[in-house]
DNA sequence: AACTTAATAAGTTATTAATTATATTACACA
DNA sequence: TGTGTAATATAATTAATAACTTATTAAGTT
């Protein structure tokens, strides 16, 4: 038997962690990070992401699945095109959070 | 010529993406966030670290020289033992945020 | 039918992580 | 002083993941 069966407190910390880092690994490629900074609270078609991320279509699609399967992102879709946004609040604050720290405020 | 040679503005946001993602990438490992909690704002030997994480000393010190290397921590070598804390106040501001986000506030 | 938009598959290369063994540094104390 | 021991770092190897490219598929439009 493993410590953490034991005791909560330690679990639910474990578990926290193991969270947080697999959503900021998902967070934490310089391609991703553009993905997400381009959306930001709006919704915005994978067309326009391509277009402005600058790289390939199908790249763009694979960065886009890894953040809508670690639910960082979440996609809606409309006729041919498919739309994504930032899936919840929490996320978004931390990205804000997280310009507010690397962006100079110049 | 490309496009951010041209437009400061453009250069300031490439730079700061990949400053962001280099420092997220170091902290999105289990291992590592697990250290950056238990440091939290103080001073822990390795030693202390070792025994709390509960990994190898030889894995726990790679993942110090990872964390280390990009600036996410600093180190003071006294005696024997080795002590590290976070290395600056912002950084020490995104974890505090993190664990707003990530951690369940029971 | 041809075209657009997006996703997936397969293959290759690059990066990261963990393990084991060894080196380095500082101390303790006979 | 020399030897053992504790604390930490480094090196080398192997194993696992992740990333990118190219080609193809699928679905929806015109």
């Amino acid at each position: 038997m493993n410590i953490a069966a034991m005791n909560p407190e330690l679990m639910t910390q474990e578990e926290d962690i193991e969270r947080a880092s697999r959503s900021l690994k998902a967070m934490s490629h310089p391609l991703r990070l553009k993905i997400l900074c381009i959306l930001g609270d709006r919704e915005v078609s994978v067309q326009e992401i391509v277009d402005n991320v600058g790289t390939s279509q199908s790249n763009i699609s694979q960065h886009l699945a890894i953040l809508r399967d670690k639910g960082i992102l979440a996609s809606r879709k409309d006729a041919n095109r498919v739309y994504y946004r930032v899936g919840d609040a929490r996320t978004l604050r931390l990205i804000g959070m997280m310009q507010e720290v690397f962006c100079r405020s110049s």
